[in-house]
RNA sequence: CGGGGUGUAGCGCAGAUUGGUAGCGCGCUUGGUUCGGGACCAAGAGGCCGGAAGUUCGAGUCUUCUCACUCCGACCA
């Protein structure tokens, strides 16, 4: 491929509305452009990239026994209604109207017409299990799209679902997922770890997630240095924490604290540890208020409480709701004289303290040595926190440490949720009828590619694995009028193409120096620069990875661009 | 959803407080000199200043509305 030909444009300067590296270089490096917020075009270049990254998931999928097919992006409300996600899925959902007014969207996640395929055409446990995948775009109105393709609105997905007669079939099922992630993910030159997941309030029994670890990722991780633990932040279980030496009761006081509503205010008033508080949070869980008590310093694990509930929506409370609760304005909420009587979940730490400090449900003023039991009574002591750097292990004990990630997959054990709420039952051997056993696993295409490059770039641009690289080799003639060195240039170029290797021929009048800067810019990994030696049939190979040049023959320079990417066409 | 910021040439930006009909760098075109890490000289092309309404003799600039993009937050008891 000719670069004078090639529909690349590259830019020097960095756009101003791009924040993270990999969101920056797909910009400059001609990859991609924005047509609206969080809705990408990918060019030549970058869709190359791309469907490298597709190719090997396909592979990968397919070696493991999934069977691709293609559903529709836009489906009919009526599809995802059964399953109560046309409601769930609220506001996040592109929903539109054909002619004659009736209700579609465009699919956020395909569980459901998946489900239907199947439950319409598979009746028999001979025909279990089988897993089926798709490559497609996903739509999601995202409260927040950002960093470029790494949160879209439109975005490629593989999703695949599988359908298994028993429990001990998705095991099976899931981990053969499991070992074809690895691979996807090794392939791709991906410097990856496998963390717990929530698994939502729809229950099942496991999820995990395959984080890049990356500063700009938006999920926190725990992971364990002494062991293999690791896990995301929502999910991470916090152990109760030892109760210290029994201390006498003290009588609770009411305390005087005009305009004092937040934490870090109480602290400098009371001048106390935020560690002696303990705060106290009203929800709307559903519409229904309850309350949540953690220690001052802690924080609240929405997901948590969102699953211990079982609710839908899990919302702070709003200030009407939170006076009517308290008899107070907003900042004095605590467990004692409630003005109407509403669950409160009280963490498993606030279990080990004695005398702390809580509001009073009365403006102004905050309660001290309040006490567990004596005071109130919890509905349930239970892990409600989020877990933080030393805090132990939940396997080992040992001190954790987080870290920020982007989820590049997702692979999850379902269940029965969807086989149930929409009836994709099967015969078992003995003629009872049965709901399948789900599990669903997600490859975010473009996220991956993103992560790809926030991992493998310097302050020349991009640096493709070979496997993911849009060309693998470029030839770069100094000078595109002496004939000398065209003529080698252009040799080496049809050799190469010959042999297979996808190569680049940058045949264009410009001088030697922006040549090399596009080509490190959009990342080619090995470089034949035809040059100042080119009389005496010397030319330069460089790897754009590990910065390697040496000189050699053309015929040499052929010969070392075919052994580095063999296996790799 | 709450709060901030920005919309002026393909890209990055100035001009706005003090209204007078638009400028810089990069890129692009032509010619010449160059040619191993984003060259130089010269001559050019390119803009309903996001949109609408208003104030004014006159609006990129002032007012109002609107749209888009973007950042931060969405833990406050």
């Amino acid at each position: 491929m000719l670069v004078s030909k090639l529909f690349m444009p590259t830019q020097r300067e960095i756009p101003s509305d791009a924040e993270i590296v990999s969101h920056q270089l797909m910009l400059r490096a001609g990859l991609m452009r924005k047509v609206a917020s969080g809705i990408y075009s990918f060019l030549p270049v970058g869709y190359r990239a791309f469907r490298k990254v597709e190719a090997i998931v396909r592979e990968e999928m397919d070696r493991a026994g999934a069977q691709e097919l293609i559903m529709p992006a836009i489906l009919p409300a009526e599809i995802y209604m059964s399953s109560g996600r046309w409601d769930k899925f609220g506001s996040e959902m592109f929903r539109l109207q054909d002619r004659s007014g009736r209700q579609f969207c465009l699919g956020p996640t395909h569980e459901e017409p998946f489900t239907e395929a199947v439950r319409d055409n598979v009746r028999s446990y001979r025909q279990l299990p089988v897993t089926l995948y798709q490559i497609q775009h996903k739509y999601r109105d995202e409260k927040r799209p950002r960093f470029g393709v790494m949160r879209a609105r439109e975005f490629v997905m593989k999703d695949a679902y599988s359908f298994d007669a028993d429990e001990a079939g998705l095991d099976i099922s899931y981990k053969t997922m499991y070992e074809a992630y690895c691979r996807i993910f090794d392939r791709c030159g991906l410097d990856y770890i496998l963390v717990d997941a929530d698994s939502g309030a729809m229950g099942g029994s496991g999820s995990q997630e395959f984080m890049v670890k990356s500063a700009v990722g938006e999920d926190a991780i725990a992971f364990c240095p002494s062991c293999s633990y690791a896990a995301n932040e929502e999910k991470a279980p916090c152990k109760a924490t030892e109760a210290g030496e029994p201390k006498a009761l003290l009588n609770v006081e009411r305390i005087a604290t005009p305009h004092v509503r937040t934490i870090d205010e109480l602290m400098k008033y009371m001048k106390a540890s935020s560690k002696d508080f303990v705060k106290t949070i009203l929800y709307s869980a559903d519409g229904k208020i309850i309350a949540a008590m953690v220690r001052g310093d802690r924080e609240i694990n929405e997901t948590k409480l969102t699953n211990l509930l079982d609710a839908a929506e899990l919302v702070l409370a709003g200030a009407a709701d939170i006076e009517r609760v308290t008899g107070a304005e907003v900042g004095f909420a605590g467990p004692a004289r409630l003005k109407v009587d509403i669950p409160v979940y009280v963490d498993l730490e606030v279990a080990t303290m004695t005398n702390f400090i809580v509001g009073a449900n009365e403006t102004d003023y905050h309660l001290i040595n309040i006490n567990l039991l004596r005071d109130f009574r919890p509905t349930k002591i239970v892990d409600l926190r989020t877990i933080e750097p030393g805090d132990p292990c939940p396997v080992c004990g040992g001190p954790v440490e987080t870290c920020r990630g982007i989820e590049v997959g997702h692979i999850f054990k379902l269940g029965t949720k969807y086989s149930d709420s929409l009836g994709c039952m099967f015969l078992d051997k003995a003629g009872q009828e049965k709901p399948m056993i789900m599990g669903s696993y997600g490859i975010g295409v473009g996220r991956t590619l993103a992560a790809v490059i926030e991992q493998h770039y310097d302050e020349n641009g991009i640096i493709w694995p070979l496997a993911i690289a849009p060309y693998q080799a470029i030839v770069i003639p100094t000078n595109a009028t002496d004939q000398t060195i065209l003529a080698i240039a252009d040799d080496i170029h049809s050799q190469l193409e010959k042999a297979g290797v996808e190569v680049l021929l940058d045949d264009r009048d410009e001088r030697p120096g922006v040549k090399f800067k596009d080509a490190d810019l959009i990342g080619i990994p090995l470089r034949i620069t035809v040059g100042r030696k080119a009389a005496e049939g010397i030319v330069e190979y460089k790897e754009r990875g590990t910065g390697i040049v040496s000189e050699m023959t053309a015929n040499e320079a052929v010969a070392k661009i075919l052994e580095m990417t063999k296996g790799i066409k």
